[in-house]
DNA sequence: GATTACTCATACATAATGATTCAATACCGG
DNA sequence: CCGGTATTGAATCATTATGTATGAGTAATC
C-alpha cells in the first residue's frame, strides 16, 4: 500500500490508471498538467509517482523530473511516454527516472514495473499481508480473515482497516483518518469517520471476544491486542 | 510536545489546524487577526507559531513577522501562504520566516515541517516520553505508568500533567495553568484548577508512597520528586 | 488556640463526544 | 438507462468528561 503521485494530461488515461491504482489498495493523486504536478512532486509524502512524458503547453515531463532531482528529492519515478527509441528511453533515465514504459502498456505490466519500483526502493511498505493478534488482511487479494472466518469488506472499510494494521500499537487521529483514508484536509462536519469505525467493528470486532478496535477519546482511534497501549481507554 | 501559537484568520482553517495538533499531543492558541496575532506572538511562552501571510485588513502577515524579529524574538515562525512564486517565498524568508509551506497542503507535511523546525530549534521539547521519579509519560501513545502500573487519564488531566511534567520542579502558577490548559485569559472565580488536580492526584499520586504533585500555597502547584524544592510548603 | 484564607474531595449537573441506526445520495456494472 | 450497492449525512441515543457547588480539611496569622 502506498501513496502514489499520478502527472498526466490526458483526463481518461488518469483515471484509469487511479482507477487501477486504488482498487489495488493504493492511495492516488492526480495532477493535470505540468505546474501542479511540479510542485506536488516537491512533497515527500509521496511513495512513487506516475509521470506522464507528454504535457500540454510542450512542457517535457522530463523537466519536471529534473527539477525534482536537482533540489535533491529521491522519490522513485516511473516515466510513460509515447516515445520509443532508445535515445528517448536513455533521456529518461539520465533524467533521473527510474524505469521507463512505453505506451500503450497493459495495467498489469504498469502495476508490475510499479511493484518492482517499490520493493527496491521502499521494501518497508511492500507489505503483503498483515497480521495482528487473529486478524490477517492480505493486501493483494483483500481478503480479511478473523478467527479463520473470511470477512468481506466494503473498498472504504478495507483501507480504514489496512490504515490501522499499518498503524498498529499506535495512535491513528481523527484528522490523519481524514487525510489519508478520505482526502480532506478540512473538516467535513460529519460523522463518517465514526459511522466507518462502527461498520467496520460490527464485521471484525463484534465476531470475537476480545476487541482490537480502540477508541482514544478526543483524540481517534488505535488498532492493538496489546493491554497498555489502550490501558487509557480500558482501564479505571 | 510544544505550545504553538497559530495565527490565522480563516475560522474552518485554524480550527482544523488546531483540532489536528492538539490531537498529537500539542497546546494549541489561535488568533483570528493580525493585532492580537502581534501581542501574543511577542510572548516568549511560544516554541513555534504558525503564521498566515494573508491576514484580513490587508495585513500581511510578514508585517507581524518582521515586528517580532525588529525586537530581537527568536521564536521559530513557520509562514503558511497561497502565494507560491519564488519571490514570494524568498520574501517570507527574508522577513524572517524559517520555514514557508504553500496552500494548499497536507497536513502531515505541516506536522513534518513542524517536527523538523522544532528539531532544529529546540531540541529538548523533541522529547516523545517524559519521566519524573517512577512516573512515565508517552506523548505519542498518551500513554501514563506510574510505577510499571499504567494509569488512565481524561485529555484535560493529561494536558495538565503533561505541562507540569515540562516544568517539572518549578513552580506553575495558576495564572499559568488558566492560560495554557483551559486557555483562559481571565479568573473564572471557580475551583476548575483545584478540582482537575485533586481527580489527577487521585490517579497518580495514592496509588504510591511519595506525591510527586506539591502545592504552593496561594501561587500553585509543583510537580517534583526532589525534597528542597517544594521545601516551603513541605518544612515547618 | 481561635480565626481566617485557602485548598481539597465528593456529589451532582451539564456539556461534549462517540456509537448506532436509518434514509438519501452517489456510484458502478450491466 | 436502469437496478443494485456503497457511502454519506442527519438524527437519536448512550456514554464520558468537565465544571460547579458545597462542606470538610489544613495551614498560616494573630
Amino acid at each position: 500500500m502506498w501513496q502514489c503521485l499520478i502527472i498526466e494530461d490526458d483526463r481518461d488515461n488518469a483515471r484509469y490508471l487511479a482507477n487501477g491504482l486504488t482498487e489495488l489498495g493504493h492511495l492516488v493523486s492526480v495532477c493535470g498538467d505540468g505546474a501542479s504536478g511540479l510542485e506536488n512532486a516537491m512533497k515527500d509524502k509521496w511513495d512513487i509517482i506516475i509521470l506522464d512524458r507528454i504535457l500540454p503547453n510542450h512542457v517535457d515531463g522530463l523537466a519536471i523530473l529534473s527539477a525534482l532531482r536537482v533540489v535533491g528529492k529521491k522519490t522513485p519515478v516511473l516515466v510513460l511516454s509515447a516515445l520509443s527509441a532508445v535515445d528517448d528511453r536513455v533521456d529518461g533515465l539520465r533524467a533521473g527516472g527510474d524505469d521507463y514504459l512505453v505506451k500503450p502498456f497493459s495495467f498489469s505490466e504498469l502495476v508490475a514495473r510499479l511493484d518492482a519500483l517499490i520493493r527496491r526502493t521502499r521494501p518497508d511498505l511492500d507489505v503483503k499481508q498483515l497480521r495482528i493478534a487473529d486478524l490477517t488482511i492480505n493486501v493483494a487479494t483483500q481478503k480479511v480473515q478473523r478467527a479463520e472466518r473470511t470477512i468481506s469488506l466494503q473498498p472504504q472499510e478495507f483501507r480504514l482497516l489496512m490504515y490501522l494494521m499499518l498503524n498498529a500499537h499506535r495512535i491513528v487521529t481523527r484528522t490523519m483518518l481524514l487525510e489519508t483514508i478520505w482526502g480532506y484536509s478540512f473538516d467535513p462536519q460529519s460523522n463518517v469517520i465514526d459511522v466507518q469505525v462502527s461498520r467496520l467493528r460490527r464485521k471484525i470486532d463484534f465476531i470475537s471476544t476480545t476487541p482490537l478496535i480502540h477508541t482514544i477519546r478526543g483524540v481517534g482511534y488505535s488498532l492493538s491486542d496489546r493491554q497498555d497501549v489502550n490501558a487509557e481507554s480500558e482501564e479505571a
